[in-house]
DNA sequence: ATAAAACTTTGAGTAAGCTCTAAGTCAAGC
DNA sequence: GCTTGACTTAGAGCTTACTCAAAGTTTTAT
């Protein structure tokens, strides 16, 4: 059972062009084609495809995405070099997390902060709530907010944006 | 106190060319400017900066990013407005999150599909490993990773990538 | 007063990852 | 056999977010 590009693209919702871009690129190592030049991608790309998309969001570019198709293509013998990739990747992929988490935080904090803005009218208020009154995590972040002015001087005091 | 591009750059790490480009932008409504032309930075734009890092990490382009700060600058008539731009980020940062951890899901399958592949040298031993024998984790990776082609056809059956 | 360092601007250039156009070929249905 | 829709290619164009160059000005230090 083949499939055309057309195909895929309607099952997999990457565009026919993105797809011919792939492969172009060297994304897309097994895909054959018919007499009259048209590509027949079989069951297995399916899989291929949600591996690039993992490759991609966990960071990797298309060049990088293609050296480890060719490592892949390669057979056996790159084993090794395939799990140092995937392992990489853990890596930079945890850092990751952890960074859109602290982002969290701030934005969790900027709720609260217009929730109390709003409900007294003036965005005044939620900077007088003392640093106590908040949650340990919120005042993480307010100490977050007035760290780099520290690395540069030592100012007295402000308000916050 | 007041701060040149410069500084900024050297405290903040973010380049000065950077700088000058989001202010040209409209990122950095409150920068003045010395008789001769110079920016004068403050230590509240160490804050505004923070949160320009932590808007953009959250997805949201230079334009959108200017759009607040002109909300941020109207004042407190537009704290609705501000408060439903942070909800939204919070919404798609969730949903940003947990589809790294899915993607983070695959990639320790495949740490552990290499380092069984690795042992054995070759990788058709870690596709030999019945789902019994994995943690639910890796089962639902599996999973996944055939979920595609049934939504295309019911094929019988395949090996593994 | 002057040299050097750091600043200014406009506008062009870069990189990644698509995205589209044009001109043409293939294949399935009637 | 012909129409129609989907496919092919090469190559240009697009978007985002910088990044740099050139030519000139301001500031700081001596």
């Amino acid at each position: 059972m083949y499939y055309t590009v057309g195909e895929i693209a309607r099952i997999s919702g990457i565009p026919a062009h993105t797809l011919r871009y792939y492969d172009r690129e060297g994304l897309l190592p097994g895909v054959e084609r018919s007499e009259g030049g048209i590509r027949r991608f079989k069951e297995e790309d399916f899989q291929t495809l949600f591996i690039i998309e993992c490759l991609k969001s966990s960071g990797l570019s298309i060049k990088e995405i293609r050296r480890y198709m060719e490592l892949a293509e390669a057979g056996d013998g790159t084993i090794a070099e395939r799990k140092a990739i995937f392992e990489e990747r853990r890596e930079k992929l945890a850092a990751q997390i952890a960074a859109l988490r602290q982002t969290m935080d701030l934005i969790d904090y900027k709720c609260w902060f217009y929730d109390v803005a709003e409900a007294a009218g003036t965005c005044a208020a939620p900077n007088q709530v003392p640093d106590e009154a908040l949650p340990e995590r919120f005042q993480e972040v307010r100490r977050r907010l007035h760290t780099m002015h520290r690395l540069a001087a030592d100012s007295p005091a402000d308000g916050e944006a």
